[in-house]
DNA sequence: AGCTTTCAACTTTTT
DNA sequence: GTTGAAAGCT
């Protein structure tokens, strides 16, 4: 945000003063939403209220991560690093670890991720079937989403396949309960439930903050409203941040209905709107606001730029992918020859839907020119990274299950299918995890000779490892101990032998080695890991580092230095910016989405389609392509394809008004209140 | 019994 | 271009 003003205007400033009560900032995009929230952390802290007892809770860690480092740049480290700042999902942890016991839960339970569900759906479900399983996963969490359980889910199910998924719901909670594991909607729903069921949780929650700021309001799900309502007490005020017209996250339960319930649940709420945009130029903007205009609105509120027409928004035609992708990297060309984009990371490639990136991968490869892909694959979604999660996972808690299948059976260790197999039977016949039934002395007689030796060894080196990695603290022992084990297991060799191709395996040592530090970092002093807060800021072990592994799914820090094109998912390029966007694949079907059921799109999904282009848009500082395609694939076959019906929305056409007289007067009363304010604007 | 190779199907968005 | 499940090989 290198535009936004020196000096905050007087929307702005109203947000950050207004401490006394809850307030709703409805920050439009490009308005300074982050800065107000830094902004108001700094007057907070001004007015004598601890930093740790100031909470700002967002939805991705890197959106945390930024906010930290925009309030060190205000606030200074000291204060920085003590602000309580993370996402809903490791708040959910913190609260657990500490209390989950009071609900059954053992401090060291471990996290699920998306894979692991699937497989236990699965087996569960007796299904080979991922596509099935898929829809099975997908009907629970959303369900856990709506605060519903098995029974009202039950109700609730409207298809076969999500009978099927209540039904195995209650089964596929025992399964988490025996492994003292949970699944990420759980790390909302627990605390949730803890909160309300236990008096002393609740007032020590409670009374942990003094101030509540809430990022992306828009996006919570009913769950996670109802954990902010717990966690504030009567008298906590609180600030809630976010875009009614930035709400695109309906799929995963997210619903605008929490808007609509904050001014009802809190009286006395404070309505602040920011409407002033230091991103964009006019014909962007204009582009932007048009297209939203077609949403039914929940707050009245239109942007408005000081930063003139610019240049008009451009909408082209491809063949198919291939071109469009051509046409791309022939765009980014003109514009660095222009010098309209002195550096790569100027340039931005948005789309729906991940796979649309692989044309854009291919050209960018072709053309040599470094491009980075966010919003993809995670780093820690890679497998190598994932086997050595599953190894960490298991030395806090032996019982999670599929990380000691993972672990046992990579790198290959001559433990098979049919020894799991036969393992697992019995631990479900003893009702235990598969680590106890490994340890048990009457595993004999099931498991015997070479397989029940080479089950043993595995037992031995993870308790092993486990007593070294609770030793291990500090930076260089943890560097040392992750190093040696690496070597123990051979890791290497075996990512030798698993890839195909020389420099495959050297891309994932290097992925490996990228992790191992990372973890060393995390276990040196000063770096305020999220689970080894407050009691000791000092050195964690690796153990302890062990325990918020699979909540941590960006790693920011890594490649950022170097200058890159970005390719990006529309979802994952809110709350970004870039000088230069190319908008790729506007085509009904595509965007707005259209799967290949024949069920035609709902109204409401059409909206939250619409607000997907909105932040598209509006991502653009200077110049924004939209480009649309005449044919596309679809499996195996060529399909024509039609312009995305927001093009036309845009209005492009229209002969473009000047800012109208009402907008210019808003604007003056506005210069005029940040003036008295006591500060100038800038130019 | 375990591991490797081949053949097939499928691709929205994420903590 | 990727992943997963069935068939052959050691």
């Amino acid at each position: 945000m290198s535009e936004a003003p020196l000096s905050l205007n007087a929307a702005q400033m109203a947000a950050i003063h207004h401490l006394s009560g809850p307030c709703l900032v409805l920050a439009g995009a490009g308005s300074g939403k982050t800065r107000v929230i830094v902004h108001k952390i700094a007057r907070l802290l001004q007015t004598g209220l601890e930093p740790q007892r100031i909470a700002a809770i967002t939805f991705t860690n890197k959106a945390a991560q930024e906010m930290r480092e925009r309030a060190r740049d205000l606030v200074g480290p000291q204060a920085a690093r003590e602000l309580t700042l993370s996402t809903f999902h490791s708040l959910g942890v913190r609260i657990l670890r500490r209390d989950g016991h009071r609900i059954g839960l053992k401090p060291q339970f471990s996290i699920l991720d998306a894979d692991d569900v699937l497989a236990v759906l699965r087996e569960v479900g007796g299904s080979t079937d991922n596509a099935q399983a898929r829809r099975w996963q997908w009907a629970i969490s959303l369900w856990k989403n709506q605060g519903l359980d098995a029974s009202a889910a039950g109700r609730a199910a409207a298809s076969d396949d999500q009978r099927m998924a209540a039904r195995l719901m209650p089964r596929y909670q025992e399964r988490l309960a025996a492994w003292q594991a949970v699944d990420f909607d759980d790390l909302i729903g627990l605390p949730l439930a803890l909160l309300a069921r236990d008096d002393e949780a609740r007032r020590y929650w409670q009374e942990a903050f003094g101030h509540v700021l809430v990022d992306e309001v828009q996006d919570t799900n009913a769950v996670q409203y109802e954990l902010l309502g717990r966690l504030v007490a009567a008298q906590t005020p609180f600030t809630a941040v976010g875009d009614d017209d930035q709400s695109i996250y309906g799929w995963r339960g997210a619903t605008l209905d929490n808007l609509r319930r904050l001014s009802q649940d809190h009286p006395r709420l404070k309505v602040i709107a920011l409407e002033q945009n230091y991103r964009s130029t006019g014909h962007i903007l204009r582009a932007a606001n048009a297209v939203i205009s077609r949403n039914p609105k929940l707050f009245e509120k239109k942007l408005w730029s000081e930063l003139g027409d610019g240049e008009p928004v451009r909408v082209i035609e491809c063949d198919n992918e291939e071109h469009e992708a051509e046409r791309a990297v022939a765009r980014l060309q003109a514009l660095r020859a222009q010098g309209e984009a002195p550096r790569l990371a100027d340039f931005a490639v948005l789309y729906r839907a991940n796979h649309q990136a692989r044309a854009f991968e291919h050209k960018l490869r072709a053309a040599q020119i470094p491009y980075r892909v966010s919003g993809g694959q995670s780093f820690f979604d890679r497998a190598e990274i994932k086997d050595l999660c599953a190894w960490l996972r298991l030395l806090h808690n032996p019982s999670d299950d599929p990380a000691f299948l993972r672990a046992a059976s990579t790198p290959r260790r001559g433990i098979g299918q049919q020894t799991l197999a036969t393992l697992g039977e019995f631990a479900a016949r003893q009702r235990c995890s598969l680590f106890d039934a490994l340890m048990a002395p009457s595993l004999g007689s099931v498991v015997k000779g070479r397989a029940q030796d080479l089950l043993h060894a595995f037992g031995r080196e993870l308790l092993a490892l486990q007593e070294s990695a609770a030793a291990a603290r500090g930076e260089s022992a943890a560097r040392e101990l992750l190093r040696r084990w690496l070597d123990d297991i051979a890791y290497r060799q075996h990512l030798q032998d698993a890839s195909d191709g020389e420099r495959l395996a050297a891309a994932r040592w290097s992925n490996v080695t990228d992790f191992v530090d990372w973890i060393a970092r995390r276990c040196g002093a000063d770096e305020a890991a999220e689970g080894a807060r407050a009691a000791r800021r000092g050195e964690t072990s690796v153990l302890e580092v062990a325990q918020t592994i699979s909540l941590i799914l960006s790693l920011a820090e890594r490649g950022d230095e170097q200058d890159q094109v970005t390719l990006s998912t529309l979802h994952a390029a809110k709350g970004l910016e870039w000088p230069h966007v190319f908008l790729a694949g506007a085509i009904e079907g595509l965007l707005p989405f259209h799967g290949s059921q024949d069920a035609a799109l709902s109204p409401a999904q059409v909206e939250e389609e619409r607000r997907l282009m909105y932040v598209g848009i509006t991502r653009a500082r200077r110049s924004l392509v939209v480009s649309t395609l005449r044919r596309r694939r679809r499996g195996r076959e060529v399909v024509l394809a039609h312009p995305s019906r927001f093009v036309a929305e845009m209005r492009l056409d229209e002969v473009q008004p000047r800012e109208d007289a009402r907008e210019r007067l808003r604007r003056l009363r506005e210069e005029l209140a940040a003036r008295t304010q006591g500060s100038a604007p800038a130019g």
